[in-house]
DNA sequence: GATGAATGAGTATTCATTCAT
DNA sequence: AATGAATGAATACTCATTCAT
C-alpha cells in the first residue's frame, strides 16, 4: 500500500497553484482519453503547456498525479455532500439522502469518463481510507447525518452502517454514470439508488 | 473501449487446456502477488513452465490473459450462484439472498489479493456485460429469481433491479473481502450485505 | 564499493559469445570516441549491430559494460605477461622485466584511447582487486617472479614489492602511451620505466 | 581533449573569493560523498548555502567545478612541496625526496576520499599538464631539485627523469592512500614509494 | 549581483511481441 | 506445436543551464 504521495513542495504562490491546476487539469483530460496505459507526464506536461521538468517539480512521480486527482475529487464530492446536507431546511432522511443521490449524480456527469478511470482503474491509488482527509471529511459529514437521524433508522452499528452507505452510494452512483445500460432512464435509476439505502437505513425487511 | 480479446485457437486438445489453465494459474498467482504494473508476459511464461511463445499461442496479447481471468472468475461466481439457487427446497426471498450472500463472500474470501486486483485494478477490462457468456448467464439467474419472487417485491422494473442487485452485491462483497475495517465482524458485514439488498427488494422504506 | 556485475546469463553458444564479444568491441570504439559522458547503451547497440534488448540480455547495465571491459583488458593483459614470461631461455630479472615492459608498451599502443578511458575515467569500476580473477593472476604471476629471484631483490617483504611492482608498473604504462610528452623518445621512455623498476628491485639506492 | 574551463569571472573581491571557496568546499564534499554521478550542480548549490544561478556565476558549467578543484589540489601540493624542498637545510638527494614523499603522504591522508575521487574518477580532466600553472610549478620545482643534485643521479635526461618522478611519485601517493591493502604497514609503504624513486635516479641498478 | 523556478534535451531500461529454429 | 533469443518502441525521470525578477 503505497504512502500518500505529496506535492514535492507545496506551492503557495498563485503562479505554482495554477501551475499545479493546470497539470491536473491536463492529468485529467489526458487520463480520460487514453486510459492510465496511454497516459505519461510528458503527454501530461505538454497539454498543460508546461516542461516536463516542471511536472517533476510538483509531483514526484506518475502515480502521484492520479494521487492527486483522486484526492481532488474526493475533495469535491465532499464539497457537494456537505452543501446538500448543510443549506438544506429540515427533512426527512429520505429527502437528504434523495438531495446527496441527485447531487453526485449530477456532478458525476460532468466528466463521466474521468470519473470512470478514476473509479475503475485506480481506486488501488486510494490511499487507506484514513489517509485522505477528503474521504475522511466525507466519512465523517455522512456519519453524522446518520447520527442525527439515528431513531429511524435501523442498522445499530453506525460505524457500519456508515461504510455500507459510502460504499453503496459510491459504486451505484458510478455505475449509474458509466455502465448503466442505455435502456433505463436516468430518474429511474437515481430513485432506485435512493431506494437501495433508504431500504437498508430503514430497514423495514426485517 | 477494447474489443473482448479472444483465445487465438480454442483448445480442444486435453494437453492444451492444461497449458492453458497452467497460464491463467500463473497469470493469477503473479497479478496477486505484483499488481498489474508488475505482471509481464514473460514473468507469467515462467511461472507457468511454459514458454512465452506458448503463452502467445493460446493468448493474443497481455490484456486477454486478463480478460480470461475475469471471465473464469464471473464463470465461477456463476457456479456458485447457481449452485446455491438451484439444489436449494422451497426458500424465502431472503434465504435465497443469504444464501447468495454466504457462498459469494466465501468463494472470494479463497484468494482475495486476486479478486482486489481482479476487481479494483482491472475492472476496465470488463467487456460491455452482454459480451462475456458468464456474466450473462447470472444475470439471468438473478432475473430468474425475482421473477419467482415477482410478489415479494417492491421494484417494478426487474430489468433494473437486477441490474441494481448485480451492481451492490458485486460492490459489496469485494469491498467486505477487500476493504472492511477490520473492526466490522465478518459476520455483521455479511447481514448488514443481506439487508441493503433485502431492503431494496422488499421495498421497506415504502 | 559495487559487487562486480555479473552477465545476466552466461554465453555458452558460440552465436550468443559472438554478440557478446561484438557488444564490448562497440563499446570499447564508442567509450575510446566518446568517454563515458558520451557513451549510452543504445548508442553501443547500434554500433554493435544489434538491438538494445540485446545488450540488456547480457548485461545488466550500462556500468557492467565498462566492468566486463576492464576485466577482458585485465586478462589480455594477464596473457601478454604470462606469454612473456613463460616462453623465456633463462634470463635475468632485468631482462624478464625488460620484456614485460616491452609487450606491455606495445599492447597498450594498439589501442591507447580506449586505454586511456578505461585507465583514467574508469579505475573506479576496479573491483577490489582480489575480486577479479584477472588481476589476481597477474598479480600471483609477478609474485612468482620475485620469489624466482628472491636473492637479486632487495625489498624483503616480497607481497609488497608485488604489490610496489604492480603498481609503478600499471601506471608508468598508462602514461607513458598516453600522457608523456612527444619531446620524449618512445624507446627513452621505455627504458626508464625499465629503471624504475630494477631500481626499486635492485636496491641500486641503498 | 576540452580545453580548460576558465572561471567566467575572476573574483577579486573578498565576498567573491569568499563564495568561490564555498562553492569549492561543497563541490568537494559531494564529489567525496557521491563521487561523480551523484554529483549535481544544483545539490552543490545548496550544500554551499548559496543559489544555482551563483554557481554559474563564477563556473561556467559543471566541469569546470572539477577542474577548479584540480587546480585548487595541484596548487595545495605545490605548496607543500615548495615547503619542503625550500626551508631545509642543506641535505641529500634522499632526504630531499623522503621528505617530499612524507609531506605528500600526509596532505593526502586529510581527505582520502576526495582524493581518491579526484585522482581515480577524474584524472582525464587534467589539462595538458603545461596549461596548468601549479602543475607547472610543481614541475619546474622538482626540475630544480634534479638539477641541484645533477651529479648524483643516473639519469641523463633530466627532462624525462622530472616526468618519471613526477608521474610514479604521484601514482604511488594516491595508490598508497586509496588502494594499499591494510596488511601492508603504512611506514613501509612510505619507505618503498622513497626507494622506487631514490632507485631509479641513484640507478645502480645498471 | 543573487535568486531559484522553469526548461527540455537526453538516456537507461523494460517488456510485449515476433519468428527462426 | 513449442521454444526463447532477439527486437525496438516506448517512457519515466534527471539535471545542466537559463533568465525574469
Amino acid at each position: 500500500m503505497p504512502s500518500l504521495p505529496q506535492p514535492r513542495r507545496t506551492p503557495r504562490q498563485a503562479r505554482s497553484q495554477a501551475l499545479v491546476e493546470a497539470i491536473l487539469e491536463a492529468t485529467a483530460r489526458v487520463l480520460a482519453e487514453r486510459g492510465y496505459a496511454g497516459t505519461n507526464t510528458n503527454l501530461v506536461a505538454e497539454r498543460a503547456g508546461v516542461s516536463v521538468g516542471s511536472v517533476y517539480q510538483y509531483f514526484p512521480n506518475k502515480d502521484s498525479l492520479i494521487t492527486a486527482l483522486h484526492e481532488r475529487h474526493a475533495a469535491q464530492m465532499y464539497t457537494v455532500i456537505d452543501t446538500v446536507l448543510a443549506n438544506s431546511q429540515p427533512r426527512t432522511l429520505r429527502a437528504h439522502i434523495a438531495a446527496m443521490v441527485h447531487a453526485l449524480l449530477a456532478a458525476h456527469r460532468v466528466e463521466p469518463e474521468l470519473h470512470r478511470v478514476l473509479e475503475k482503474e485506480f481506486p488501488f491509488f486510494d490511499a487507506p481510507k484514513d489517509q485522505s482527509p477528503a474521504d475522511n471529511s466525507i466519512q465523517q459529514r455522512v456519519r453524522q447525518l446518520l447520527e442525527q437521524h439515528r431513531d429511524e433508522i435501523a442498522p445499530r452499528n453506525r460505524d457500519l452502517a456508515t461504510w455500507v452507505v459510502l460504499q453503496t452510494l459510491d459504486s451505484l452512483v458510478h455505475a449509474a454514470v458509466i455502465d448503466a445500460p442505455s435502456q433505463f432512464a436516468p430518474s429511474a435509476v437515481e430513485r432506485a439508488i435512493v431506494e437501495v439505502l433508504m431500504g437498508y437505513l430503514a430497514g423495514a425487511a426485517r
